[in-house]
DNA sequence: CATCTGACAGATTTCAATATCTGTCAGCTG
DNA sequence: CAGCTGACAGATATTGAAATCTGTCAGATG
């Protein structure tokens, strides 16, 4: 808002973005209104940024990052497989739900975000998956659990068999009673299907 | 579209609600559409549905049954548990993406007619979880899975974790290709999960 | 000389007037 | 008289003209 005499800088860009669309709404949000956020002209903004759409990919990847790095400390705790297995996959649904709950408007403009650039959520996916197989593969090292199948296919099973709990689609169901139980539920027969 | 002279019934109706809603998609479809196409006056159709909502929810009830229907042959099938399991699930992903991939725009309609009706997917969820536990049921019976936890709480947790590979939201991504193995690794881990 | 500005063309969005639709009901029809 | 019609009021959707936005670029600025 302020016009500060900073240089404009990509991280910058990308902060006022981040506010402007907490503002008006992913709908409503304009390069314009980004470059009268910053007290510069529209034009510097497209010095950083050849489209909005890049911008807005920008933002997106700044957020998918931060979730995933909340994550990245569970797969390297110093305790058992299958507790991490748990945990991480707690922490998840955990995570998405509070976002959700705490601030439904901004987790809706980030979902259209989310929805514009597949690409983005590909990379995401396969972080988030990369962080689930080092903990199948340390299972799977110390005989917590089977080896059947490689760690990533048994990581991608895991995080698509646990989606309706983290996957913003099903966001308006987070909420609803017995869903800590559904959880358990699912989590429970997956923990068994991996034992030896 | 020919006016018949049959009466008006609310089986008529519906069939004509469907060929309209096929036509002119769910935002146009109008039930002054509908009544042309029956060659009556749109007052008539009121007099079966008491709202344009009430009909639009019962093309989807219908829609959704026609579904139910298909997989309750498997449930009965004299078959292990376990292959009825694998059968059912299986069938339900084949069904949703055939269903998907032949008519994506009909499909798309549905999509929206089923975001409309919560109430009727909420019905159509517990059918589907139904036939789910009386399989869970034979397997617990036969000594095929554990009985840890009570068949309809497993039922569920099966058909959540399944969600990736029958949920409409997820349609655009069943023809990718590595579906079919990422479909086979979470049916192995869950099939694995219900074994004693 | 690197960075920024502001005017510009074409694309997109807004807005208000206009047209269509929903749901009701008094009366017509067979 | 049971079922249907068509006119009607209020709600919703369509349309096209005006406003705004996107992306570019020649020239200003420090």
């Amino acid at each position: 808002m302020a016009p500060t005499s900073e240089t404009l800088t990509a991280e910058r860009i990308l902060e006022a973005t981040e506010e402007v669309l907490r503002r008006h709404g992913p709908a409503k949000a304009t390069v314009v209104d980004v470059a009268r956020a910053l007290g510069v002209s529209h034009g510097s903004v497209y010095r950083h940024f050849r489209t909005k759409a890049a911008l807005r990919e920008a933002v997106t990847k700044r957020w998918l990052d931060r979730t995933c790095e909340e994550l990245s400390g569970i797969v390297i705790a110093d305790r058992d497989p299958e507790t991490r297995l748990r945990d991480w996959t707690a922490a998840l649904f955990a995570a998405k739900r509070r976002k959700a709950g705490e601030d439904p408007e901004l987790f809706a403009t980030y979902m259209v975000l989310v929805g514009e650039n597949g690409e983005a959520v590909g990379e995401h996916i396969a972080d988030m998956t990369a962080q689930l197989t080092r903990i199948v593969e340390a299972g799977v090292e110390s005989g917590t659990f089977a080896a059947t199948t490689d760690p990533g296919t048994t990581a991608r099973a895991l995080f698509h068999a646990t989606g309706r709990f983290h996957d913003p689609c099903y966001a308006r169901e987070w909420e609803e009673p017995g869903v800590e139980g559904d959880f358990a539920a699912v989590l429970d027969l997956l923990v068994k299907g991996l034992r030896p």
